[in-house]
DNA sequence: CTGACTGCAAACGTTTTGCACGGTA
DNA sequence: TACCGTGCAAAACGTTTGCAGTCAG
């Protein structure tokens, strides 16, 4: 387990006994809703506030603390910002995973033929997982 | 301009003059946001309700008609169903580009290292066009 | 002619806001 | 202590639903 109360600050956050939640089952679960979040939280923090989540969420996004993933026909999710990285989606179990993909090959074809400058890389692979296939 | 009174009928949909519209506002700007299609509806029909556009929007999507392109920090556009594609979207000019790139050596790492089987792929570069390079 | 579609208004779920209180630094 | 964060309630927002009238096939 991390020391989410320094890393918190790194980023100008106040590390909040909520914030620091939010960030150990991000980091915990790899990707969550809000929804699970809230409903997570609520175990430790009886008098949560779902508008408390959705504050922090936004602060911790416009910071870079954690990201958005949006993926096709589910709701968005959240993670810690990481190095660059794609998602594996399982259509049977849900489940979403990391993976490191080398796009170079890629990023360089679209900019060879369509003259664009890539920024960042937004990749989402649907199927089924090594345990559903 | 497609004909595209029949091609809805292929879809099993009814050919109102909305989603006839619908169909061509897609077909002449790649991808539309639900509220720019309501704007730009509202020209032609004057008395149109968003609750149309939604309606429609929804069982074109389920008919596999049209598809919703999800895309980080931007509200979802939709765009006509065509062949797999991946998407660029400018930075500067916020345009969205269709684009025909060879995703199969990545598909297969997925698969080799991952035991993943891909059945789709949604990929999203972020940068800057030609023109805002 | 019949079922499906439209427009309107109300309902709904999600997210944001304002404010008083409490906690972090 | 000063400011920022929390929780609550209300408001705002986007989307969906029900219904009566209309239109496509």
């Amino acid at each position: 387990m991390n020391n989410y109360t320094d890393i918190l600050r790194a980023h100008n956050l106040k590390a909040t006994p909520q914030r620091v939640a939010i960030a150990e089952l991000l980091y915990l679960h790899g990707h969550i809703s809000i929804d699970s979040l809230y409903e997570m939280m609520l175990k430790t923090f009886q008098s949560l506030s779902l508008a408390t989540i959705y504050k922090n969420i936004n602060i911790m996004v416009e910071n870079s603390f954690i990201q958005e993933v949006k993926i096709a026909n589910i709701k968005s999710v959240y993670e810690l910002t990481k190095e660059s990285h794609s998602h594996l989606v399982c259509n049977k179990c849900q489940n979403i995973e990391d993976i490191s993909l080398d796009l170079h090959s890629i990023m360089s074809d679209a900019s060879k033929e369509y003259g664009f400058r890539v920024n960042s890389t937004d990749l989402v692979l649907t199927g089924f997982c090594k345990n559903c296939a």
